[in-house]
DNA sequence: GCAAGAAATGTAATGTTATTACATTACCTG
DNA sequence: CAGGTAATGTAATAACATTACATTTCTTGC
């Protein structure tokens, strides 16, 4: 048996303000050392995600930068979004059509994504079992990952809890 | 070990005529029994589906359903890719922003799709191990699972193979 | 410091995917 | 065959995403 799911912050009582303080500073040494350019619209991004462990639209998040002073057009938003995935400073959530900052950046990675279709939080688990699952079925037929979304609608903690009222 | 990689007929050489016509069957005795209506754009949507081996958009369908004499706006594509959806005969995936027709169906689902880059053609495997992985690490959060998308990217073993020369 | 090139940003236009709303037709049921 | 329900057809629009190109900012070798 593989070690498993990890804290899923998303889904517990905890101090949002430092978790995001974390990520932000992870990110920031990541583009000194890393030699990435954390521009002002890229790191607006970063934060704007950062904000609810919940997905945002790239529309939407497009909407608070112009608030902000920045571009008006789609193109901000998406290259800024494109900028933080590739860098592997956010996730593409492709069943919501939007994205989330990464909460473990840096580190390697093998993220499953929980939705909860109630109030719309989302956790990211690194979770090592299901990734060698995937892996293991992939060789099973000759096939070479390149990438895996894991991606798994349901409901959180509390919703689930509530709901059984 | 769980149970793992059963057969990917999209990655394996066979007699897709007969693929497609099991499947076709399949379908049809589900709908006779289960009270589903398989209308002639339902039908004809899945027949389309089960040509080749991949994903097609909402669209590329519709301009064959067009070409055969059904209507001409999304919806009915839409309308009939949802009904397949709901009732097991198809499978949206995500990732593409595509369809493509169940091999399986009527049959307990967990599939996962093997989707290669290079050839663009999608498998869809039933693997118990690595629903097991989603629903433990799931347990670990006390998140409660409703569906869960595992859609994998890269290489099927023909283009892997091609590009090792 | 300062030109030349590279990277990032801003904007307009357009392409692609998906849904809503409503009229019409086909099907079932008594 | 009337009355209700499910399915289909169409128009319009919403939501998501990309291309193309002008402008600015940053870097780098001199
Ligand atoms: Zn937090
Ligand atoms: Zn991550
Ligand atoms: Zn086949
Ligand atoms: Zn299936």
């Amino acid at each position: 048996m593989a070690i498993s799911a990890q804290s899923a912050k998303a889904f517990e009582d905890h101090n949002h303000q430092r978790c995001c303080g974390e990520v932000l500073e992870q990110a920031h040494k990541l583009a000194t050392s890393g030699g990435l350019r954390l521009t002002p619209v890229r790191r607006r991004t970063l934060e704007i995600l950062l904000e609810e462990h919940r997905a945002m639209g790239a529309y939407e998040v497009l909407e608070r930068l112009a608030k902000d002073g920045f571009g008006k057009q789609p193109p901000v938003a998406y290259r800024a979004l494109e900028f933080l995935v590739e860098n592997g400073l956010a996730h593409r959530i492709r069943r919501l059509n939007a994205f989330a900052a990464c909460m473990t950046p840096g580190q390697p990675h093998a993220p499953a994504f929980f939705i909860c279709e109630l109030c719309n939080c989302v956790a990211e688990v690194q979770d090592v079992s299901v990734r060698q699952a995937v892996e293991a079925a992939a060789a099973g037929i000759g096939f070479g990952v390149s990438r895996a979304n894991v991606e798994v609608v349901g409901t959180c903690p509390a919703c689930h809890k509530g709901r059984d009222q």
